[in-house]
DNA sequence: ATTATCTATAGATCTATAGATAATGC
DNA sequence: ATTATCTATAGATCTATAGATAATGC
């Protein structure tokens, strides 16, 4: 099974642990399931990666970096108006996690775990606020001052819109269980949720 | 330690299993533990609950009917306005979770692997449509029609504000790993963000 | 007699490693 | 020579059960 795809074991490995990791958690796979999927000996994943914990850790990090970093990204948009940047911020957001939706739940149930990439985020969620967050704070007091939007705090507006996204994937699993769905029925839902929640947060803003 | 409280052995087992398993989920507690902290024999659990699967279906069902009992309880507030009947909705929905702040991520970790509760929750959600879904419907249209409120989807609604109440207590213990938070902040925090989920989704009513 | 508790252990995992063998790169 | 792979197995769990012993209720 190894190098179908012109593969090395070792990467093979990453890919399966990842994909298994992410479904189903730490406790729950095992290295021989891991060695099974891939096709290879049960011994190679210690061969290259020494315990299942480091091969966690490594493939944890990896995500976690990527998840992270594109986290409110607004870059590029220096001088949209506030509420194109805000509409931009969560889709983006919202796209992320679409393109990683166990994600979220993999870090709520394993970060306690793992105190490197504590120590990783903390610094990343500590420097944000000098690059984004002071920026934003204060294109969202002027636009309170101008009356174009009701008082609020940027904190919470944050944490709504992370709420809403996140939730989204987090529950419709759950969902799913109940009200199965068919695979366009979920992409349409998903869209139309797409719509809602940036509706949903600019129409909150009105003053 | 068992009789502490004049408990029996049945019971403090039945406690402390939902203590742990709520803690950190099927997998990682084992019988081993739940019988060390209860002080009594592993296979004590075996005899009363005779395997560990079904030790957690019992918890899990109790938990789990109590929790969707009182979903969406709006039974003694007949004649509300439709803003208030919603605060209160929304408080109390709240309130609940806040009460179980470890059981929304133990449905989501564990649901799949239960077909009895799956059976319980659809019987359950899809006989609410009848006793309350198109109630609200009902009044909810009338609102929109009298110009109260703008043109919005009742399942809409209803998802935004589970996903706020939900998503609030499943990412506080990831952002206290990064922002720790004393035990009067942490309250603090959790009643402004009740005011605010109100606010929020009340707000967004608007016309 | 019946119920509750304990001891001991079978049997199933699972992780990790030691050591043999095969494949690859100079 | 070095790197990759396999076989085999130690040692640590963990669940579940059989069977002995103690406690309790008529």
């Amino acid at each position: 099974m190894v190098d179908k795809n012109n593969q090395t074991t070792e990467q093979a490995i990453l890919e399966e642990a990842e994909r298994l990791f992410l479904e189903k958690g730490f406790a729950k796979t095992s290295t021989t399931e891991i060695a099974k999927k891939v096709g290879c000996n049960q011994a190679m994943i210690h061969y290259y990666y020494r315990t299942k914990e480091n091969l966690f850790n490594v493939i944890f990090e990896n995500k976690f970096k990527a998840f992270f970093q594109n986290i409110f990204e607004v870059n590029n948009l220096g001088n949209l108006p506030f509420e194109d940047k805000l509409k931009h911020m969560i889709e983006s957001h919202f796209d992320m996690i679409r393109e990683n939706p166990k994600l979220p739940l993999l870090i709520i149930n394993e970060l306690s775990r793992l105190p490197e990439q504590l120590k990783t985020l903390r610094e990343k969620l500590h420097s944000m606020p000098e690059q984004l967050f002071v920026q934003l704070e204060a294109e969202l007091q002027s636009e309170i001052k101008d009356g174009h939007i009701r008082q609020v705090n940027l904190m919470d507006l944050i944490i709504s819109i992370v709420s809403l996204n996140v939730a989204l994937f987090l529950l419709l699993p759950v969902a799913e269980e109940v009200f199965p769905l068919n695979y366009i029925q979920k992409q349409m839902m998903i869209e139309h949720r797409k719509v809602e929640h940036v509706n949903f947060i600019l129409n909150n803003l009105r003053p």
